[in-house]
DNA sequence: AAACGAACCGAAAAGGTTTTCTGCGATCGT
DNA sequence: ACGATCGCAGAAAACCTTTTCGGTTCGTTT
């Protein structure tokens, strides 16, 4: 149980003027010696510093920022309950913010437009230099408009907006990359179970898919499956497919939970994996994907490059530069035993 | 692709001067009329109002905290890579935080010691009013210290100085929680899988299965099985279990991930769950539980709950009261198809 | 010896807001 | 009618840092 004491934190930190004062300088020429401009003779800057050390002096950023205009803040806004997306694209940008002087305000809207537009305008008035705003996937989402003070950058989802900047992970070429990988690994009766249809995402990876099939000289053995993102669905459309298609060898899945659902319906039926059926998933979700029985190849969408770059692009448009367009970034395959060649 | 393009974001905000133009008063007296002072005229109050909404005016807060000392914002630093624990807990302490005038600064020490100092330092140097630490479990970590000049709480994982502030899920409860259900569901000879002993979480969950148990005047039908949180674990040790104890009619997990494993071992040894067995997890991760057969029986941690009271003690503190002592917060069971009553 | 330039330092303003204190006109009490 | 009180507004200081610019002290040049 936790009780109540009294208590007190005051503690002034010490201000420029301190170690100007413990130096013997004025407060001018203590800032110069510590930013490193010239006018200042080595010996005394030497002293300022020792000083401002000794005093573990740390300037103030509202101080700063009343000067600079910027205050070294850029906001993200996330809409992603489950943080499956959007704390790897965190992750991700802090560390290019990291190096330089960034720091990082979050939000979760929960996919609440008008909670968005709220927590856009505290970032606003929080004064931030900029937005990255993560979708909950990657269907293009209302722009922020073009009315911000600040850039912003959109990273998973797009904005609708293409004169907006956008960064995604390239799902056509995460289809390809599948099926590439299938017939790489001697299949070629290859079926594609999908996610639901409405989500841009199965989409173009059945795009990819399709596509890399065609240019092998050959096709899906059944007509492409639409339906949930769930392990149901991968269980039903998997024992639906079996029946109608024995011969297949290859199964992609479009998310790793259908995959997940896939091989258990396999072992079920007494089909061994990978000997008889490959089984691909997307996403690379450690949770889903290490535990399953065999571990499941999967296409990582490289969350946290995404972050990095949406970051970078950040940076470079807060100084001037201004991008547009949706960037598609690559993927890329995580082998494991679920597709190993026999 | 992107293309830069030229582009210029100035736009100078409206500041408190304009204001002050607009309504004809000094800006002393907007200042005045805009923060509810008295001293100012009912009819000039309005109309310093309704300038600050016309040029849609909004104060520096670096200009406020300047004066104030206090900056509005708080860091919170978390330690868990995949954002199970840390993401509900944020999203709560934002809920608490989000009425009041607050903002959380993010970063992830990714469970380095030392990038946690570094990350310290950086809030430090934002001068936020005070921190939450989220663990990345429940077992005590080293305290960030005293001689911070804001109050520190810790949420999930505790500090290992009992004169800091935790807020911690109460494992114990939710173990007694556990055994109880098991036992209300009609069963008697119940068994426990649980996770890696070496974690307090563990520990703590065998702690008040048992000792629920023993309120009931019985005892678990085998010893404790430790392992690690994983499916794998789960199917290994059931199985085990069967065999020894093949009466067995309730599988304690202390993971979801634990049961989920033991669910595919039963299915598989063809055991029907939850009519000769119930099973039952922790932690009810959205994604584990939903898809599994039979939807699974889980105790939630109530994260988001935690995250509020984190926020809520870190507000009190700041504003004097000191809290010390590890708080431990109810969890609760939420029933599904595992455990149902036959 | 006078003038000049270089090197270095400090005073002051600026950034936006809040708060205290002073000032002023009007109202009140007697 | 006079001082006291009240209601309201504004001037100025304070918060902390950066930057510009003027000033001082040297050493150097002619």
């Amino acid at each position: 149980m936790a009780a109540p004491n009294s208590g007190r934190y005051a503690r002034r930190t010490a201000t420029l003027r301190d170690v100007a004062a413990l130096a013997g300088v004025s407060v001018a020429t203590a800032s110069k010696a510590l930013n490193g401009r010239d006018q200042v003779h080595p010996e005394t800057r030497e002293r300022v510093i020792e000083a401002a050390i000794k005093i573990s002096f740390r300037p103030n950023p509202m101080a700063q920022s009343l000067i600079g205009g910027r205050t070294g803040t850029v906001g993200l806004l996330t809409n992603d309950l489950v943080g499956r997306f959007s704390l790897p694209i965190l992750m991700g940008a802090e560390d290019a913010f990291g190096a330089g002087r960034l720091s990082v305000f979050l939000s979760d809207a929960r996919g609440d437009a008008i909670r968005e537009q709220h927590h856009v305008q505290a970032f606003l008035d929080r004064r931030v230099d900029g937005f990255i705003v993560v979708g909950s996937d990657t269907d293009p989402r209302p722009s922020l408009g073009h009315d911000l003070p600040v850039p912003v950058v959109y990273a998973y989802g797009p904005s609708e907006d293409p004169t907006d900047s956008s960064i995604v992970p390239d799902n056509v070429s995460a289809g390809e990359l599948a099926a590439e990988h299938m017939l790489a690994t001697g299949r070629r009766r290859i079926a594609l179970v999908s996610g639901d249809r409405t989500f841009l995402a199965a989409r173009d990876r059945t795009e990819g898919v399709v596509a890399a099939l065609a240019a092998a000289g050959t096709e899906l053995v059944a007509p492409v499956m639409y339906g949930s993102w769930s392990e149901g669905w991968g269980r039903t459309a998997t024992r639906a497919l079996l029946e109608r298609v024995p011969e297949v060898d290859g199964i992609i899945c479009a998310s790793d939970q259908i995959a997940r659902g896939s091989l258990d319906a396999l072992r079920e039926l007494g089909v061994p994996v990978p000997e008889r059926v490959g089984v691909l998933g997307f996403d690379n979700w450690e949770a889903v994907v290490a535990d399953s029985r065999p571990p499941l190849t999967s296409i990582d969408m490289n969350f946290e490059a995404l972050g990095r770059l949406a970051a970078q692009r950040l940076v470079a448009a807060m100084s001037g530069e201004r991008f547009s367009g949706v960037e598609k970034r690559p993927v890329r395959l995580v082998a494991r035993a679920s597709t190993a060649r026999v």
